[in-house]
This record gives structure tokens, C-alpha cells and sequence, in this order.
DNA sequence: ATACTGACCCCCG
DNA sequence: ACGGGGGCCAGTA
């Protein structure tokens, strides 16, 4: 099934929005969960119009080289980064990301608490 | 219509 | 590290 041309970046969107806490991927990876496979650029220029008030996980996208996108020092970068860091992730001053440590458990937890606990 | 520009990616010297 | 080539494609001039 082909999705109409104006569909795109929604499916980006869902794409982003299931994105783990903790987690980052690339804008390639993002299109391609998307159903978007090649499609980097698009998913970059969707993130770009993005209002600055979004709930979405928007920093949780980096490049394929595990880098944040914007120019070390640049605003964006510097919230991007600490979002990220909010998210426990490490991020080095060059802007490499290194993911939070994430397990089956805590993630279990951070979407249905305790109630379906992994022993 | 052509030309340049991106929060990009991959491969090869 | 650094550069070149190709893919991708919507927006802007």
C-alpha cells in the first residue's frame, strides 16, 4: 500500500512519537520506521517546521553518526542537549550522544509502572 | 523552467 | 581527517 504524498510526515510523526525515552536514532532510521525508507531528508525537513512548543521527542533524533545535528554551541544544540540529558543520556561536548541505559524492566516501568513487573 | 539550499546518508579514495 | 560523488526531495529564489 502506497501512502499519499501529504501522509509523509505524519507517519514521521507517529514514527518520533513511539520513540523509547532514553533512546536516539538517526533521521534515516526515523524514515524508515516511518515506512519511509531513503528518506533522511525528509524526515530532517520535518523536524525543521516543527512549532517550538511541541510535545514530540524531536531531540531524540541525531545523525547516523550518533551526533547531534546542530553546530556545537548553537542554541539548538544547547537544548537539544539537555533535553537529552534529562533523558539520562550522555552527551559529550562535541555533541556525541550515547543512549541512556535502558533495560526491559525500567522501560516496562516507565510505560505501565509495576504492575506487569519482569521478575 | 533552472539553481541552490537544507536538523541527511552512504561509499569510495 | 578530508574531499568527491551519488541518492533523496520540498521549499525558495
Amino acid at each position: 500500500m502506497q501512502m499519499t504524498a501529504d501522509s509523509s510526515p505524519s507517519a514521521i510523526l507517529a514514527a518520533l512519537a513511539a520513540t523509547s525515552p532514553g533512546s536516539v536514532l538517526g533521521y534515516g532510521e526515523l524514515a524508515a520506521r516511518a515506512g519511509l525508507p531513503g528518506r533522511a531528508r525528509l524526515a530532517a525537513r520535518v523536524l525543521s517546521q516543527l512549532p517550538s512548543g511541541s510535545q514530540l521527542p524531536w531531540y531524540r533524533v541525531v545523525r547516523a553518526n550518533h551526533c547531534i545535528a546542530f553546530a556545537p554551541g548553537s542554541a539548538d544544540f544547547a537544548r537539544q542537549r539537555q533535553l537529552l540529558l534529562a533523558e539520562g543520556c550522555e552527551v559529550s561536548d562535541s555533541g556525541r550522544v550515547k543512549p541512556a541505559r535502558t533495560t526491559v524492566r525500567s522501560l516496562d516501568q516507565e510505560l505501565w509502572g509495576d504492575m506487569f513487573s519482569v521478575p
